[in-house]
DNA sequence: GGTCGGGGCGCG
DNA sequence: AAAGCGCGCCCCGACC
């Protein structure tokens, strides 16, 4: 980690700005050391082809971060936003191995410093938050965002939204998130940040003056470069900056690969679930009976009639309805206090079998149906679009075609190509890992040196290993209900260093501050309302709102939570670059084709690589190699472990 | 007609 | 068994 250059992330490794157009064309400039400018512009008529020569003229000549050479050249690319700009490279060969994502990079420094001005705000109630010294070269840099993708020029044509869809952004946020790096949404009118990337807007036609876009740029990247210097902590902020950046294009590169989805065996799988595939509603005529009526399966529509039976109604009573079915089973004499899984299962009554199990049924036909097959399989590939940094704690997020909950019975149609096979790599209890590495605590890492990490535990809990995973669990997230509190209270006599951290991160997040990930991601500040409530509870003046304990208390959970999850996404993030660099390094297979394995999926802790089968070996030791790489990138010497479990399969199901 | 919040459930 | 954290997206129903 130390051999990291503050500058430049990595020593030997130049830089050099890239803005599109006009049409195919494009303007570059390298850098110097400071991100200034090391000579005058370049114009290219094809911006792909000059890209793809300079990554194959300036190769990287072994400099290493320790973890052996990496193919690919050693040019970082400076541009404005990878999911906007990079489809059409890599669609035209234009395969990079690094990028410095200027607005990625802005969102993390954006929600670093928000903090700080939010504390400053505090102290002097009107005043304007404080801006970086760069935002005028900023709002100048989003003014020179073009307009809509012409077609086939932005987004890959597949993975746009489906015609018939329309994207919203999630509304159910925690109660005191101002702000998510890939979102203009402002949950309860707290302060307002620039959308930093929106889909819509931003496409590969090029901005209408291409040389004062990069004058902008360059001033915009110079700033972050600088603001990276300026943390506490400049290399592993420079690691985070660049290793979002490597996730962008690898996020672009498994959309354009795709997942392979076998379309047959997902038909198979509905059809003897819920019987033959329902003719295709026809308009009003249908919506006569209700939108569903008509598209509703044979299995849903006889489940849907003994429900009614059971309960004795005299309408038919439409289990999608929570209203409804709340009414249809009070009149039954069945209290219940959600219509939830969880609470149907209390339940003893004839009809509440049917129910679950329609549930169940529609909840697969509704969000993984014929209608998504339709939708997001073609041409035997699944391919959704990641939203890199869509989540706070820097998870992606997916848009379209709900890519990252996928039911695990699906997996059955998620099979590798004749003569290929899925590497599927998933970190074991990745998380408690990272809490034993980030706390330091002697003990729990000296567990956490084990392969179970909750049998290691399992002694301090009376031998019991479910004991233990509950205590664990409720450590991480803040639980405390049933007998989770006294095995808290036994977690924090044995493994006090880690409870501590915990609970010092929770005291944080209650007392408004904000916590960070181990690469320095920050989590956001809370927002004006929630100050505003905690402020006059906190009045002894005033009058207290039982909303305001609530609201304290979540905010803890959600800080709590935090350091361990964005922590936890830092090393899967590093590792899925790392994984990515090092595939490029491994010798076609001897069948003589063209056969580069390909990342294909990423799911927080688990990744799947598609390869002919002559490399699976080479690959499953890349991932292993990726995930050292990540433990000593991310948090340096430690005797944590984080082993994956590595399954060399046809088929996505048989992985575990 | 469309929008939006709630309830619910899939994944980690 | 569920809970405590983070998401996306479905349907429903209130509302404009």
């Amino acid at each position: 980690m130390l051999r990291l250059s503050v500058r430049h992330g990595r020593i030997g490794v130049v830089r050099v700005a890239v803005v599109p157009g006009p049409g195919r064309a494009g303007l570059l400039c390298p850098l110097d050391d400071h991100g200034g400018r090391a000579g005058v512009p370049i114009a290219v008529d094809d911006l792909a082809a000059a890209i793809r020569e300079r990554e194959r003229s300036a190769p990287d000549r072994g400099h290493s971060t320790g973890g052996g050479p990496i193919a690919g050249s050693a040019i970082r690319w400076v541009w404005f936003a990878t999911a906007a700009l990079y489809p059409a490279l890599a669609r035209a060969d234009a395969v990079v191995a690094r990028c410095h994502d200027i607005s990625l990079t802005e969102a993390l420094l954006r929600t670093r410093d928000a903090a700080a001005r939010d504390g400053a705000r505090g102290a002097s109630a009107a005043g304007e938050p404080g801006e970086p010294a760069s935002d005028a070269a900023w709002q100048r840099l989003l003014d020179y965002r073009p307009g809509p993708a012409e077609p086939g020029v932005g987004y890959p044509p597949d993975t746009t939204y489906p015609p018939d869809t329309t994207y919203r952004p999630n509304t159910t946020y925690p109660p005191d998130t101002t702000y998510r790096p890939n979102s203009s949404y402002r949950p309860d009118g707290g302060p307002i940040q620039p959308a930093l990337f929106d889909p819509d807007q931003v496409g590969t036609q090029p901005p209408a003056d291409p040389r004062a876009a990069l004058d902008a740029l360059i001033e915009v990247h110079a700033s972050q470069v600088a603001r990276i210097a300026a943390d506490p902590h400049p290399a592993r902020f420079a690691l985070l900056a660049a290793a979002e950046s490597a996730g962008a294009l690898a996020a672009v590169e498994m959309s354009l690969a795709g997942l392979p989805w076998r379309a047959d065996v997902h038909d198979s799988i509905l059809t003897g679930m819920l019987g033959a595939r329902p003719p295709a509603a026809l308009g009003a005529a249908s919506r006569l009976g209700g939108p569903q009526a008509a598209a509703r399966p044979r299995r849903l529509t006889e489940l849907a009639a003994q429900i009614s039976a059971a309960l004795g109604t005299r309408q038919p009573v439409n289990p999608d309805s929570p209203g409804q079915l709340t009414r249809a089973l009070a009149a039954a004499g069945i209290r219940v206090s959600s219509t939830r899984l969880a609470a149907l299962r209390e339940v003893d009554h004839p009809a509440i079998a049917p129910l679950i199990e329609y549930k169940e049924l529609a909840r697969l036909h509704s969000a993984f149906g014929w209608a998504w097959l339709d939708t997001w399989v073609a041409d035997g590939r699944f391919r959704p679009e990641y939203v890199v940094g869509g989540v706070v704690s820097g998870r992606w997020a997916s848009r379209g075609g709900g890519a990252l909950q996928i039911p695990r019975l699906l997996r059955r149609a998620v099979v590798a190509d004749p003569g290929w096979v899925l590497v599927v790599a998933d970190a074991a209890q990745l998380e408690p890992r990272v809490l034993a590495a980030l706390a330091g605590d002697r003990a729990f890492a000296a567990a956490a040196a084990a392969g179970d990490l909750y049998n290691a535990l399992a002694g301090h809990f009376g031998g019991d290993r479910a004991k233990a995973k509950v205590a664990m669990l409720s450590a991480m997230y803040g639980g405390a209900g049933g007998e989770a509190g006294q095995l808290l209270a036994v977690l924090r006599q044995r493994f006090p260093a880690a409870a501590g951290f915990v609970e010092a991160a929770a005291q944080a997040g209650q007392e408004g501050r904000t916590v960070r990930s181990a690469l320095g991601r920050t989590c956001p500040p809370p927002s004006a309302r929630w100050r505003a409530l905690t402020e006059e509870a906190s009045d002894p003046d005033s009058e207290r709102d039982p909303q305001a304990g609530l609201a304290l208390r979540a905010r803890g959970r959600f800080t709590r939570n935090f350091v361990v999850q964005a922590s936890a996404a830092d090393w899967a993030l590093v590792m899925l670059a790392r994984l990515r660099a090092r595939l490029t390094t491994i010798p076609a297979g001897a069948d003589g084709r063209a056969s580069v394995p390909e990342l294909v999926f990423f799911q927080h802790d688990e990744v799947i690589v598609h390869c002919a089968r002559s490399l699976a070996d080479d690959v499953a030791a890349a991932v292993s190699q990726a995930a050292a790489d990540a433990t000593r990138l991310v948090f340096g010497p430690t005797p944590v472990v984080f082993p994956l479990t590595t399954a060399v399969v046809e088929c996505y199901a048989d992985a575990k």
